[in-house]
RNA sequence: GCUGUUGUAGCUCAGGGGUAGAGCACUUCCUUGGUAAGGAAGAGGUCGAGAGUUCAAUUCUCUUCAACAGCUCCA
């Protein structure tokens, strides 16, 4: 009997016959490991542990603590929603079903019928009852032509589609219990272990992503293996939406929106202001030190102006329209960014290659038209501030520069606490080519900068096609939010397109003119975004640096008002920020209060405070520090009172 | 922009065809207290906006605006 070489991820190889089956190997194992297998990664694919393998191989058996494993769960779960939702709607029409970084969702066609909370709540107990049955994933492969004729049959046009963009040969079935899917798989063996399911919500979603398809239902959900595991994650998920920034901004008095104003231009409230311009501060000094140059530019710019750098052909007509004045010729759009008014900058004067590079940084606040249904909260305004810089050099300083980027980037993540953020690498998308300017050779040139860059600081990047700017591409700086969603926060960008519209040069050695290159970077990306992933990520504790009121002077009673409020102006005046509250309430009560407020520091004064000439600390969080001496506060947390370094 | 859900006091929410309620916050008074909510009284709302049905609409219907979830988009 020939046999196949089965290597485990240790390294250890051991013999099976061939058409061993994963779940054969894992019983080889140990019988705990076969019995909390899900699936098998084969050669680097994810396979069912029913598959008989054929050929040598390199194996993982992939448990519920495995991403893989979780991902097969969850695919199988899909397709138990599906076949719970067939039983009650028959005739149901399918679009996709995937797992997802939590859960899975499937795209159905229901036509008319109603879906809500109650029905969801129906196809839940079903799936609970059909799972029971614990009946087997049985995957078949099958010929093109039967494909399409059982989704033919079943009059599933969505499905047809897929089939259609498959290539025969490749197409394989699964079925459990009556429910029969396309799909490529991998699955868990059997629907038993899905112990613990939950419907979490249906939403609208574009057949294939395309907005000119009909929308379909999508309805999300999640499984797990236990129902402790369920619960501990709804748990988790209501944890998270205490942090979200919308809830905490209003609850902390950071910012407000207004209908009067408009949606998406949020108002700065005076403790959200000071929060800002501490960034702003901690911004311009690393900016100062890494050689940047602040100017200041107008909120306005002509037509002319956009119609040079290509916006406004690309964005136009989905901007704010153009303002006009007395003079019917004149037409002025609101800054969508701030490049043009910089390359305008640039060509004040002429430029030496000994000029270079000239790095010029502004806080510009811009507006765009973001359509209705994306604005969210700070993350997607219509109104904000980048914190722009563009940094204008030659051909052969462009790698070096955007390796100087990429450190001021990693400072402020680093300064902050950001740890889980991604570098992406953004590309043009090669099958669409329309979409963006410029030619070919600069486009290649300039994403092999960025990766070279990226890889020369030993960034572990991903690179995501079709993601790029219209005019180059990017390495954006990802980073998510309390409910797992993914933000854009630092970009850098390398271009060569518009130095060219806007015909900007400089005199090289040669005494000839060349055409300089164009570094787009903005490290927070907006205030308004950073700001808002900040306040999640710290969950409204702001380091001591950034906290709008940093301490709360309370006096035990009224009779130490006067006392702490020398303190508060002694305070002021080593610019530490704070309140006094002065209340008719109890110490329990104010302490209360300043703790729901996040205050770092509260400072109680009474009779031993005044007596000794003290103040005693409590630190938000923590409790009681013990009493000391005014400066002796001050000093031993001067570090964190100022900006990092 | 699309699909769906929601909109009642500053905030969080209950109610429901016969012109509104709670807790917190707010104001005043009592209380002057030692590390997470002292007590009492008071003030607050064209029930998102517009139209329709009705003897009567905050409640039902339509339109509109906004928020939320997802999709699409993101210079």
């Amino acid at each position: 009997m020939s046999v196949v070489k089965i290597t485990l991820p240790d390294g250890s190889v051991r013999e099976h016959p061939v058409g061993v089956k994963g779940i054969e190997i894992a019983q080889s194992i140990s019988e705990g490991l076969a019995r909390n297998s899900l699936a098998i990664e084969v050669n680097g694919e994810i396979w069912d542990l029913s598959r008989p393998i054929l050929q040598d191989a390199s194996i993982k058996i992939f448990t519920w603590n495995d991403k893989g494993g979780k991902y097969a769960f969850w695919h199988s779960s899909a397709h138990l929603f599906a076949e719970a939702l067939e039983a009650l709607y028959p005739g149901v029409k399918f679009g996709i079903g995937p797992p997802i970084e939590n859960g899975f969702y499937y795209d159905v066609d229901l036509g008319d019928v109603p879906f809500g909370d109650e029905e969801l709540l129906a196809v839940e107990k079903k799936m609970v009852e059909l799972a029971k049955t614990n009946s087997q994933f049985v995957r078949s492969e099958v010929s093109k032509k039967d494909a399409v004729e059982y989704f033919t049959q079943k009059n599933d046009p969505y499905k047809l589609e897929l089939i259609e963009g498959l290539e025969d040969g490749s197409i394989t079935f699964y079925q459990q219990g009556n429910f029969v899917d396309l799909c490529r798989g991998p699955h868990i063996p059997s629907t038993g272990p899905i112990k613990a399911i939950k419907l979490l919500n249906v939403a609208g979603a574009y057949w294939r992503g395309n907005e000119k398809n009909k929308m379909l239902k999508r309805i999300y959900g999640i499984t797990f293996p236990k129902q402790k595991e369920l619960e501990e994650y709804l748990f988790m998920l209501e944890e998270a939406k205490k942090r979200d920034h919308r809830k905490l901004g209003k609850e902390l008095e950071l910012f407000a929106f207004s209908e009067k104003v408009g949606m998406g231009l949020p108002l700065w409230l005076p403790k959200g202001t000071i929060l800002r311009e501490r960034l702003e501060q901690f911004m311009r000094r690393a900016q100062i030190r890494a050689g940047y140059d602040p100017v200041v530019t107008p909120h306005i710019g002509s037509k002319q102006l956009y119609v040079t750098s290509g916006h406004y052909e690309k964005y136009g007509k989905d901007s704010f329209q153009p303002i006009h004045t007395p003079d019917e010729s004149e037409e002025f759009l609101l800054k969508p960014m701030n490049c043009p008014h910089h390359c305008e900058i640039y060509k004040v004067k002429p430029r030496s290659y000994k000029d270079l590079p000239i790095r010029l940084a502004e806080f510009g606040t811009v507006y765009r038209y973001e359509q209705s249904g994306e604005l969210h909260g700070l993350t997607r305004v219509r109104g904000f501030t980048q914190d722009d810089a563009h940094i204008f050099c030659r051909p052969d300083q462009v790698k070096e520069e955007f390796i100087k980027v990429i450190d001021l980037v990693l400072f402020v993540f680093k300064s902050l606490g950001f740890e889980n953020y991604t570098a992406q690498v953004s590309l043009r998308d090669p099958e669409n080519k329309a979409k963006y300017i410029g030619e070919d050779a600069l486009w290649e040139r300039a994403e092999r900068e960025i990766q070279e860059a990226a890889d020369e600081r030993g960034l572990k990047t991903v690179a995501v096609k079709g993601e790029a700017a219209f005019y180059g591409p990017k390495l954006d700086f990802m980073v998510k939010d309390a409910l797992g969603r993914s933000w854009q926060l630092g970009t850098i960008q390398v271009d060569y397109q518009l130095p060219q519209r806007f015909e900007l040069e400089y005199i090289g050695s040669d005494n000839q003119k060349h055409r300089p290159v164009m570094i787009h970077r903005a490290p927070f990306g907006s205030l308004e975004r950073f700001v808002a992933v900040l306040i999640e990520h710290c969950a409204g504790n702001f380091p001591l640096w950034l906290a709008p009121d940093q301490i709360a002077v309370l006096p035990i009673s009224e009779r130490f008002n006067d006392y702490a409020q020398k303190v508060i102006d002694l305070l002021r005046e080593r610019d530490i920020r704070g309140f006094l509250d002065d209340r008719n309430e109890k110490i329990g009560r104010k302490i209360r209060d300043a703790e729901v407020k996040k205050v770092p520091f509260m400072l109680l004064v009474g009779e031993k405070e005044v007596s000794d000439n003290k103040v005693s600390v409590r630190k938000h969080g923590e409790g009681d520090k013990g009493a000391m001496d005014l400066n002796e506060f001050v000093n031993s947390f001067a570090k964190d009172f100022a900006l990092p370094d």
